[in-house]
DNA sequence: TCCAAACCCTTGGATGTCCTAGTATATTGC
DNA sequence: GCAATATACTAGGACATCCAAGGGTTTGGA
């Protein structure tokens, strides 16, 4: 999308936010941009692999985590609350997901107003696929030392925690 | 959007992975996850303290940029490359700010392909308004700590730079 | 029993991001 | 000097996310 900066453009922020009589939250100002541009990188990078498998990370994530489901089937309520997201959002993945005929909806069995997305046998087999794909070209690659790595899942597990994400450990 | 869940979804998702053989990459593989989750967190905040202000984070993030430029203003090439972000994506910002009246879009006096835009007086006053909220509010009580900051600037900073975002430092 | 409150999913609308073209202006090279 | 190439912005389209609202289903208390 473009070249390389001269410059770190989040550094720029930082020392104008202090320049500005900001000091005392420059540090946190410039380390939660950081966290934005990478998550940005990141998700490039991981659309980049699905493209070639017609999947976005969205889709991606619905399909492992049916995939990791018991009987593959998991209701639409409990994907929109594990993947954290809208349940407009799940409706949206699930729609394309039955288009391409890796998911099917169907009908809960006791509950009338529930639906339950069902993995499809293509379903199942580009999610491995697609997973092999990431695991060997992105988070095998990360660029994270191991430290950092464990560091990164520490200080943001506490902050999600902080945040509501959940009550457990 | 949802309750706390019990369990940490994150975790989960790690633990599945080296269940499945992908132990090499499961932390990563959450690491990654992490960031994209804690991005959505942090977003959704900042949307929620720049809302009254009749800002979204890509507009705010245009003003700020516009604010911290000496003259006030900078043609779109260049916000679109300290932003990070697609040609596009700018054009959209500054349709929106420039109907707000917060920015306006000048001719540039010597090259007649690009534009300039400029910050309005009361576009600097939002500006100044709008940084003040989120000083106080977000970045303020990020919640992470001292130390965690600086960790985070220089790891998400290294892996920018590997990333290619700029050369320097 | 029965109706109100709670819950589940979908539709429609607003935003943002990117990509692909298309138009206009500059620059370069012969 | 002029054609070819490069650069700058914008229009249109595909996706994703959220919110607000609507219609169907369950649950629970009077």
């Amino acid at each position: 999308m473009g070249s390389p900066l001269p410059r770190d453009p989040i550094a720029d922020a930082q020392r104008n936010w202090e320049r500005h009589g900001w000091g005392e939250v420059a540090a946190p100002m410039a380390a939660i941009t950081a966290i934005m541009r990478t998550q940005q990188i990141l998700l490039a990078r991981i659309e980049g692999v699905l493209k070639p498998y017609g999947l976005t990370f969205a889709r991606y994530e619905l399909l492992a985590l049916l995939s990791f489901a018991r009987s593959g089937a998991l209701p639409m309520n409990k994907a929109s609350a594990l993947l954290q997201v809208h349940p407009t959002s799940v409706t949206n993945a699930v729609d394309r997901l039955e288009k391409a005929a890796l998911v099917v909806r169907s009908p809960h069995p006791t509950d009338g107003r529930t639906t339950l997305i069902e993995l499809t046998a293509e379903g199942r087999t580009l999610a491995k696929r697609a997973t092999t794909a990431l695991n060997n070209e992105v988070f095998g690659q990360s660029g994270f030392g191991d430290e950092d790595v464990e560091h990164l899942i520490r200080v943001l597990g506490d902050f999600r925690k902080a945040a509501g994400d959940f009550t457990d450990g």
